[in-house]
DNA sequence: GCGGAATAGTCAAGAGCTCAACTACGCTTC
DNA sequence: GAAGCGTAGTTGAGCTCTTGACTATTCCGC
């Protein structure tokens, strides 16, 4: 598969990233990429569950019930139809979750936290917690941590936007 | 990141998050999961690339000769060396990338960047750049832009030395 | 030189993700 | 109340990544 060629909406010649730029880039997409595989190692590592996984428990233990519409699963998770739905065909086979029809809704299905599945989070929060905490929020300064949100929450008003 | 508190002794109880430190954790992890996402998906549909595969050909392209060890590639490209040799081999297969033995170490490849593979990357270049510059550099402050790289190298120089 | 430890890289099996096709149900219209 | 369309969710093929084993080569103390 060889490239396409570029649509011409785009100008031949964008602005190219200034030394600065190059730097804040470089130092964002080295920091999140590592800390990311940071954060997913000890959780593997410690609790047997990737962060993809721990994410989904987490999302249902808050909702009413423990229980949630596989859609609004995945838009929370940041994850596609598809994807949770395998997903959550894994959990269930360890005993994690449940599905269960949808009553108002004959299409739909609910995704269910189990006593097993909580007991399991349970386990696994602390832990995750102090990886967080060690290798994020006791790293920076309270200046920083109100700047990182700032930055995030700014990002995140132009990327949900779409 | 719930499950709420869980009073009775877990083995050593990690300090929770506050609601402050909340909010920064989720503004990070939810903008950075949807930049990720947006750069990746951009640079792939226009340029027929995943995003770890155009790191290859950058640091191949920033290289003396063009050419680089697989495992300082590996190293520069944060990625593992098994990830990397199944990834240049793809590469090899579009004839974008070629091995090469290495003279001074029997044991050792080098990793070569072709002309096709240059002229690949020199076309989804300004694609990506644009990209960047459109869902991260266009949406903050020079002040946000600052602190980021500075947040950025902050958390560098934890995850580094390990 | 020689043998053991370390290093470079590859490979095979298994898991997760994406894309597109598919089933099943609900809603609207006539 | 049947047709047509949109929505909810699942499935399977193909790809990528991870882990751990494996080969080949180099390094180093003797």
């Amino acid at each position: 598969m060889s490239p396409r060629p570029v649509p011409e909406a785009e100008p031949a010649q964008p602005r190219w990233l200034d030394a600065e730029e190059q730097k804040a880039w470089r130092a964002w997409l080295y920091s999140t990429t590592l800390l990311q595989d940071r954060l997913e190692r000890d959780l593997t590592h410690s609790a047997g569950v990737s962060s993809a996984y721990y994410e989904i428990l987490v999302q249902l233990s808050e909702a009413p019930e423990r229980r949630m519409r596989m859609s609004q699963l995945a838009d929370r998770c940041l994850a596609s139809r598809s994807r949770l739905s395998h997903a959550v065909s894994r959990l269930e086979e360890r005993g994690w979750v449940a599905r269960e029809v949808c009553v108002e809704d004959g299409r739909g299905q609910l995704a269910v936290l189990t006593d097993q599945g909580m007991a399991a989070l349970v386990e696994a929060a602390p832990v995750h917690v102090a990886s967080v905490r060690e290798h994020l929020f006791d790293q920076l300064s309270p200046a920083q941590i109100a700047a990182m949100r700032d930055i995030g929450e700014t990002l995140l008003r132009h990327l949900d936007a779409r």
